[in-house]
DNA sequence: TGAAAGCCGAACACTATGTTCAGTATCTTA
DNA sequence: TAAGATACTGAACATAGTGTTCGGCTTTCA
């Protein structure tokens, strides 16, 4: 079964991740230090940064498993290429959200949430130009324009759903999306 | 004429933004410390902290300019409110953004370029909100999403063209960032 | 079971922040 | 234009966080 990595290095990492995320949700990414993880992981401070190189660092390798998701994902809607049902990764990553609520909400918008905003925006990115670059048309548009907006779209439904009470479902979330990503404000407006 | 501020409070004021600017431009807003600034405004260390609270602020003060600027702007166009022609607050941002261009460029998408982006954020929020929410009929969508959405696909844009060479002029800028945000990206998908 | 890999934790050097204060320069206005 | 108010200087200090190093201990793997 491939390389396995060291049992004791497995349980430090996901011990850093785990308490990056409890600290996040409890006072928000910016004010999370170096200190303040090791202590909540009950990890010694050189050994952080034989696994990291810094806050940043720990934080972006957090997001593995949300990209792993998406591929997966996106690998499974291959052959359901409709042109009705564009942009349906989105799905996967509001589930996602839902289920990290706290933590997304602690992330995106504070000051430390463009690392994480960044890293979501690399992945979703990947994403959206997988499934959109072969069916743009040629257009005043530039195409990495177009996938930046979805992505840009993506993020702003995301960040203003979890903002909500009551919580918005990922169904609602998906819908909202598609709507403004597809059809823009236009046709709400009189 | 209003009690006018005192000539050496502007002068150092002056002094400090015009150097945040310059620093930005150089070597980006992240990698700008307060030391480099008062060494490149050339003013004193506590000076600074009499007039500023920190970087932040600095920064985020310096927005104000462009604030008067769209508060003019909107107040000279309010008149010609025809249905064809929404979001026409933008081409003034995209034309300060031109002018500006190096520092916006170092400013939005970096790290530290949050601080810039929330507070532009702001600003062209409130622009959005006071010209749209009277036109916001009954929708799905909740109209603060809407203003979301419309200020990040500003955003977007702004950061995108900036970034293309060769530079993309304001004209141009302004209707991409109609397009998409008026009609979405479902019109150009085959 | 023994070598390799990982972890501990204290100490250290470094960088940046933000405050304080006594002394000096500049402005305002009467 | 002189006096009082206001602003600036610059050095010293306290605080806080970062990232590295290293000798000694523990766990894992084969």
């Amino acid at each position: 079964m491939a390389q396995s990595i060291d049992r004791r290095a497995a349980r430090t990492r996901k011990a850093l991740q785990g308490a990056l995320i409890a600290l996040i949700t409890r006072k928000g990414y910016e004010a999370v230090t170096v200190q303040d993880i090791i202590d909540e992981a009950d990890v010694g401070r050189s050994t952080f940064y034989a696994h990291y190189t810094g806050k940043d660092d720990l934080l972006r390798k957090s997001f593995e498993q949300l990209r792993a998701l998406l591929v997966d994902e996106q690998r499974d809607s291959a052959d359901q290429v409709r042109s009705k049902d564009a942009l349906l990764f989105s799905r996967a990553v509001f589930e996602h959200a839902c289920e990290y609520r706290h933590a997304y909400r602690a992330l995106v918008g504070s000051r430390g949430g463009v690392v994480a905003a960044n890293e979501l925006r690399r992945i979703i990115g990947d994403a959206v130009r997988k499934e959109l670059s072969p069916r743009l048309g040629a257009s005043t548009v530039p195409p990495d324009v177009v996938v930046q907006f979805v992505v840009g779209t993506f993020l702003t439904v995301l960040s203003s759903s979890l903002r909500r009470r009551p919580a918005m479902p990922p169904a609602e979330m998906e819908k909202v999306f598609r709507q403004l990503a597809l059809r823009g404000i236009g046709w709400l407006i009189e």
